[in-house]
Order: C-alpha cells, then structure tokens, then sequence
DNA sequence: TCTTGACCCTGTAGCAGCTACAGGCCTTAG
DNA sequence: CTAAGGCCTGTAGCTGCTACAGGGTCAAGA
C-alpha cells in the first residue's frame, strides 16, 4: 500500500472488526461508499472509511437494522440532523428492544413451566412432549 | 373432502393457525409428514396431521428451530425419547433465551444512557451520533 | 350454459444480513 | 520456481418463511 494512511480491506477489517466479506458486502449495498483502489485494483481505505464502518458496527451491535443505520448517515451526511430526529429513532429502538425483553421473559416464564414438570428421569413419559402436544394449552 | 375426517390445507391452516404456504414449506424441509392426495391431489389431513403442525407452531413460538423441533419429533416418532434427553434440550434452550434477554438489557441500558445525553432540540449536535462516532467507546 | 369466485396446485424468487465458496490475479519470500 | 497469502468478482447458501406467477378444479348463480 503505497498511500499514506492507505489501509487494505484486510487490515481495515482487523481494525474495526468486521469480516471482509461483510465490509465488501456494505459496500455493494451503498451502506459504505466505493473506495478508491490502487493500481492492482485493490481497494484502498482511508481514516474516514474506518470512522464509518466503525459507526456501523457500533450501531449494528446496539440492534438497529441496516436501514435503520442507512437513515442515521444520511443524515449524518448531510449535516442535516437534528437531534431530535435522532433522539425520535433511538426511542422508537428502544421500545422495540422492551418488547422483545418481554416476549423473550415470557418465553422463559412458559419454558421453565414445562422444564418444572419434567422428572428428569429416563423414563418414556415428558412432560414437556405432552405440553407441546396438549391442544388445550395455548402458547400465544 | 369426501374423506371422513379429511381436511383440506385450508381447513387445516386455520385450525392451526398456520399459513396455507408455512404448511406447504413444512412438507418440502420434511418437518410434516407428506399427506394422502385425493382426486384431484388436493392434500388430505386427517387429525394426527392437524395435532403435529399444532405441536410445530408451539414449539416455533417457544422459540425452538426448526431443526431443534426436527429433532424432538424424531425422539417422538421413534418413541425413543427419554424426559431426559427432552429436558437437556429445554433447559439448553432456556441458557439461551436468558442469555438473549441479558443481552437485550445490555443494549437497552447502551442506549438509555445515549438517549439521555440528548436534548432533543433543533441543534445539529447529536449525543447519540457522537458516541456511535466516538471510537474510545466500546460497544461490546 | 357460461361465468365468476374460491379454493387448490407447482415452482420460483424475495426478505435480512451476512457467510462461504469457486476460480482467478498479484506479490513476495524461500 | 514455487508456494503462500493476500486480494478480486460473482454466485449460492443459510433461516423461516412469504409472495407471487401461471395454472387447474369445482360449486353456485344468472
């Protein structure tokens, strides 16, 4: 790499650690721009791709979708947000992330009901095959 | 339905609760059972069907794979299973719904703390941008 | 008798968000 | 000279469905 600061799509995988696959993968779908390439044709990162694919993968890991994340740098982009309209997306995330807290909780709850019943035994009888099978229980 | 007792996809989809097309794709991965045909190959259900798919939708909703249930109906098909190996697979499944929910809570309590940050006025200055820009924070 | 509508059929493509090849080029070290 | 390691493009696979396209079948109504 012959450029200053220049990164190759390996090393700039090890620094923000995301998979060279997925960082190619970002790029086809326009979530990350088109780098510019050396003269092989390899891609060529500067510090501002790793500053952006860093956000991404932060905000992937904290569960916003693709899209979602899409929305935030056009924003970003433009210099256009407010943080209002920030503040709006994250809340609306956040009460999506409760609801699947509660679902999951109540999954647990329904599970550890079953698991109760089971004699653990090696017997042919479960308690939990008879649950799953037991039309008069309704799971949702 | 000239069979006694036949069901019709249709019929079976909506003592199920389970979409005409999920039925279908069941079959294909081999999760259900290929049905009889009648005259015009329409597929027939009869009761074991219907008790099954409704066993399948349980299980989907507590949040087992497809794969997980595959196995459990083969225990069952067999009549092999033990409650023990059932319950290995259960209380398995539980470690992992607690750690998704643990999860959830990090993430919930990651951004909490952004969205307190944030003013939520006009301002171009972002709390929320800022830490998903900030590369000393670490997100998992 | 014709037609309309509600069913059913098969097969394929699409969704998210990657991951894993296949088949090739380039560069450098031994 | 060759082998290893990186990089390239492009395509197919994963889960668990869902949504067509393009057709057949059947009963009831005009």
């Amino acid at each position: 790499m012959k450029q200053k600061d220049g990164l190759s799509i390996g090393e700039l995988s090890k620094r923000s650690d995301v998979n060279i696959e997925t960082i190619r993968y970002y790029e086809k779908i326009g979530v990350m721009p088109a780098p510019d390439r050396s003269a092989n044709r390899y891609r060529v990162y500067g510090a501002d791709h790793l500053k952006r694919l860093s956000f991404v993968r932060r905000s992937r890991r904290l569960g916003f979708s693709l899209d979602e994340i899409r929305g935030l740098l056009r924003l970003v982009d433009g210099h256009a947000y407010t943080c209002a309209q920030v503040r709006e997306l994250t809340l609306n995330h956040l009460t999506e992330i409760q609801r699947k807290i509660e679902d999951l909780k109540w999954l647990k709850r329904a599970m550890e009901e079953m698991a109760a019943q089971c004699s653990g035994e090696r017997a042919p009888e479960c308690a939990v095959i008879d649950a799953l099978f037991d039309t008069r229980r309704q799971f949702g």
